[in-house]
DNA sequence: AAAACTCGCAACCGCCTAAAT
DNA sequence: TATTTAGGCGGTTGCGAGTTT
């Protein structure tokens, strides 16, 4: 029978400790565990004088007391790789802890429920809707890759099947490959470290252009009054860029035309914190569009589109 | 300065499955 | 074969710290 409420009687529930486990617990869990090994965890949970479930002690051992435990913020490739293994496997938190070494599955689902469902409120769409994974996938990862690879040498494969395995590229680097079909066409590393990086399934995140900006080059300097580009609208329009230089994809109000130099805005919706770096400029957004065209298979005719 | 709010995270809960009896 | 037990997993909760109003 499984360690439920219901399995205990009260005498017992109420001898047990629950909550915060204290140091005098972990010194007792990490001796006994030191001299008995792990496992059996519910005669542990006897033996070792703990009064905690046997799945209370296993938990704190897991997820905190465990040497090798990894703990602090999630390097961008950790976090790369836990967007990619999720888009795969869903909420398979286990499974994915697998591929990060030291990393527990419990911090793996805290970070999903915490960063990446935020950004989906956020967004208003829903964090497992094809919507949301384009995203991810198009902009928020890339974006990832861009702070990883910064320094190092970046390579993308299509192939499953290397001889080794992703936590292994991920101790390993800097040969790291993401296995996402989706991504062949967002490549980083050959060039600069600003390539654009282009969505497979362009029509779905790209509006139809206006007709005044069907031509390139174009500059920061070009006038396209009042626009700023919307992932999720079929068109364009003043509010909801994104700020995806933090790798967020917070909405932020254009609350100064995108086409000036770099875009305003932050989580608030105020200029108060305003940051250059953080933001995409118009620069940004016509090497993205630029690129979009060039990487077309067919040449698409943006004059043909009247949004 | 304090109340309200948000965030991150440790811990718990209940369900499920495999192993043991 | 049926029942019991232990452990694993994903979802949820609650608390402390930090931030905003």
């Amino acid at each position: 029978m499984s360690e439920t409420r219901g399995s205990h009687s009260k005498h017992e529930d109420m001898e047990l400790n629950r909550g915060p486990w204290t140091v005098e617990e972990d010194k007792l869990l990490t001796r006994y565990i030191a001299c008995h090994g792990e496992g059996r965890w519910n005669l542990l949970a006897r033996c070792s004088g703990l009064r905690r479930t046997g799945k209370s002690c296993r938990l704190r051992w897991l997820n905190y007391l465990k040497p090798d435990v990894r703990r602090g913020n999630l390097t961008p490739e950790e976090q790369l790789l836990i967007l990619e293994l999720h888009s795969k496997w869903g909420n398979r938190w286990s499974r994915i802890a697998h591929h990060l070494p030291g990393r527990t599955d419990n911090e793996i689902k805290n970070y999903w429920r915490t960063r990446v469902q935020k950004q989906a409120r956020q967004l208003k769409v829903d964090a497992n809707s094809a919507k949301f994974r384009d995203a991810v996938r198009c902009y928020w990862m890339p974006r990832l890759l861009q702070k990883f690879g910064s320094s190092q040498t970046m390579q993308y494969s299509l192939e499953a099947n290397t001889n080794t395995t992703i936590s292994d590229r991920v101790q390993h680097r800097p040969c790291v490959e993401i296995i996402n079909p989706s991504m062949q066409r967002c490549q980083l590393g050959s060039s600069s470290s600003h390539e654009p990086q282009v969505p497979e399934n362009r029509s779905s995140v790209f509006p139809p252009l206006p007709a005044n900006m069907s031509e390139f080059p174009w500059r920061a300097s070009d006038e396209i009054p009042g626009v700023a580009f919307n992932l999720f609208s079929s068109g364009f329009s003043m509010n909801n860029a994104y700020d995806l230089g933090t790798c967020d994809l917070t909405p932020v109000s254009a609350s100064a035309p995108i086409y000036s130099d770099l875009a305003y805005g932050t989580d608030n919706n105020d200029c108060s914190n305003y940051n250059g770096d953080n933001l995409w400029s118009m620069d940004e957004l016509c090497d993205m569009l630029k690129s979009y065209v060039s990487g077309a298979d067919t040449k698409v005719p943006f004059s043909d589109h009247n949004s």
